[in-house]
DNA sequence: ACTAATTGTTCTAGCCTGCAACAAAAGTCG
DNA sequence: CGACTTTTGTTGCAGGCTAGAACAATTAGT
């Protein structure tokens, strides 16, 4: 990420308290400036003139404050503007699409999701589909909108750097450079990506309960099972973007053979394949049917089931306190089908997990299940993109003219 | 570690290119005006002025340049003062106590080694050894030399916000506030502390050959075995400091009890125990003892220590596989006693690993082993210290005048 | 000795935030 | 209903910090 320090000037003091008072604002949606200059310390006269910026910008509207908290000026309000940075989130799953036009605070303006016959596809049709399914989202939006870039959750090994999937089993990809081609076919500069897990641990920090926790987990099991990590507030990715992968860890010598060609990884254990061992279910039998036909028997009380569901839960468990003494995490979020399982494995899941996590580490962790639902992945997206525009609000913008008054100055309109 | 973002004004902007520059001058020891106007981007007359405030501070000392490299006037050097700031370091084993005094740029003025009989040990005890060991390094110090604080390297589960040892097994504690006891007994403010594995990787990072590589694991194998973790060039400890606990997650569930209470733990396998279990020693041979006979052991051909550590390798490329997967590091650094043996675990560690890491992660990694020899933990002890000195030079020496001319203002004596 | 190159030194301009003084807009209380 | 209190917006100025330009200093090369 940072490379080794640099001095800076006035300017960078700048970007950073413009960013500072935007991320407020993206969280919260809208803001007094007398909260603002509360929250980041900074002087009522600062935060008026940044303010400014980010109206003269496009990013928030300026409201006068209503009444009613007690005596004084009610403090003007600052609210995002969502047209102001429209992120095109996409996740591609092996069984479906979904698209989402997401603006500025986290504002859904649009969304589809189309599913296809699951197997191989290769990247140009899914590039293709991805053109298609996008572009009516995209009329739809506001005349004003601007397009800030693609953020996509991909089930894969994804190289953060430029976007490259290294491998993406379920879709029987590797070496795709799928960033370039989404670049060049849909003609935005700014397309980013990142696995499933690392973004739904970024949906978890910015828009879950997460009670602001700057240390996270969330692991997510899908067909395969990862993890995503919040480090101090930020995505912990790794060197090239490929930290994470816990699901190809061993946890047992005796195990199965793992499709990475390891030996009992926990994902043999604990992954979708394991699931359906586990409860007598054939593997044929689609990701979400899966589910659905396992949640249906514990409700009815199989025994069977709570057996199988007792099992994987303890597994689950094993690796969550393996990760709870590697990172010292204040929160683990559960996501992906384990989530819709949880009421059924959280006990067992605690049990183990406590056995298996030092008394100092377990003490402060709290595990939790996804409130973010299906939509985790999209939103993780769009922050991942967001995280860019925040970082430095005017260069986003670099169009908008920036100085001189904001109702005066014609915006010039781009020729070509 | 960091809260949420604040807002921030011109002083924050000095503090940061002032520690930009001293972090420099701490790594480099020495550099002239213009290497250092290149590295950070600043300009000359900035340059100079940061100089001369960290001259001022006593932090560092102007000479003329030396002539040699082409045209032009030579660049003054500033060279780094380590009698500025000077940290008293400690490392703390079950056998041995380790004190030295280490100057800004890592000069070493002093350094004791006492060995002591083996088993518990009072914490008073130890702060009373501490004092006396320290107190002839202390006067050996140069008149000028200002203590920055005391750093501890202490083998157990330490909080780093206020130096609490959760549990130190080897040296039977539990719930000590070591930092609390020290910084009365030798009256020191600034006591800082935490688990060698951490600062082995803090040493290794800061002082070693990383290469500046910006993600690195660091594996300690003592009694225990525990993990280091730098990410993006900062020190990875968690939520509460307990962070990489990696000794204690399952590899192994038809494995040992572990004398954590769970089953299976990777230490079980690659920790000291666990060597003189395949190697056929008693246990009850000290631990330099131990590895020190098995090298004997190994050069003379013995076939069956052979065996043996090709099992431990294995074991140890299983789990710094499993790390490769989690963490995405570009280098992992072998130190403790599997540096010692490394030349023998070597062929096995890297077999292993390479089976159990994703071709990905594994394609971008090195594994090396320390090069920093047992000086490891004390390094990074009094890096720990030195952080929060470079983080901010001029708080640190507050009792100097921070504005006028450095040789014409004369320096009040502290009173009392 | 003269020239080119590089860096130190000094002064000024520009950016940014904080502060103080005043104005504006609410609630409160008699 | 009006004076008072409280809180916040507005504005102009001061202060801190870095960049840049102009000039001086110092060295190598010819």
């Amino acid at each position: 990420m940072s490379g080794p320090r640099r001095g800076v000037a006035s300017e960078e003091l700048r970007r950073h308290n413009l960013s500072t008072v935007l991320d407020r604002l993206h969280i919260a949606k809208e803001l007094s400036r007398s909260e603002l200059a509360t929250q980041t310390g900074l002087n009522r006269s600062t935060i008026r003139d940044l303010i400014g910026e980010l109206a003269r910008l496009g990013l928030v509207v300026e409201d006068r404050g209503t009444t009613g908290t007690g005596p004084g000026r009610p403090s003007s309000v600052a609210t995002i503007q969502p047209a102001g940075a429209v992120v095109l989130a996409v996740e591609l799953e092996v069984d479906f699409m979904a698209v989402a036009t997401v603006g500025l605070g986290g504002h859904i303006f649009d969304k589809v999701r189309v599913a296809h016959s699951a197997g191989p596809r290769t990247p140009l049709e899914i590039v293709e589909h991805l053109a298609t399914l996008s572009a009516p989202l995209l009329q739809a939006l506001p005349s004003d909108a601007t397009i800030a870039g693609v953020g996509m959750a991909v089930a894969g090994v994804v190289r953060r750097q430029d976007g490259f999937v290294h491998v993406a089993p379920n879709l029987g990809w590797s070496n795709v450079p799928l960033a370039g081609m989404v670049s060049a076919r849909l003609g935005f500069d700014r397309v980013m990506m990142a696995n499933e897990a690392d973004l739904g641990a970024l949906a978890e920090y910015r828009r879950g309960t997460s009670g602001r926790n700057r240390h996270l987990i969330f692991v997510a099991g899908e067909v395969g099972v990862g993890i995503g990590i919040i480090y101090d507030g930020k995505p912990m990715l790794g060197a090239a973007g490929y930290a994470g992968e816990a699901g190809h860890t061993m946890v047992n010598p005796e195990g199965r053979m793992c499709r990475c060609g390891a030996i009992g990884c926990w994902e043999t254990e604990v992954g979708e394949e394991a699931l359906a061992r586990l409860a007598g279910v054939s593997t044929e039998e689609a990701r979400e049917g899966l589910t659905a036909e396992i949640l249906r028997r514990a409700h009815a009380g199989d025994p069977e089931i709570f057996t199988a569901l007792n099992e994987l839960g303890r597994w689950l468990g094993v690796g969550i306190g393996n990760l709870i003494n590697t990172f010292n995490p204040d929160l683990v979020v559960i996501g992906g089908f384990f989530q819709e399982l949880y009421p059924f494995l959280e006990q067992s899941v605690n049990q183990s997990a406590q056995e298996m996590a030092l008394t100092a580490p377990w003490l402060s962790v709290r595990i939790r299940r996804s409130e973010l639902g299906g939509d985790s992945a999209l939103i993780g997206a769009s922050e991942l993109v967001f995280a860019e525009v925040i970082a430095n609000p005017t260069s986003f913008a670099s169009h908008l003219p920036t100085s001189g008054s904001g109702e005066l100055s014609p915006v010039t309109k781009d020729v070509g």
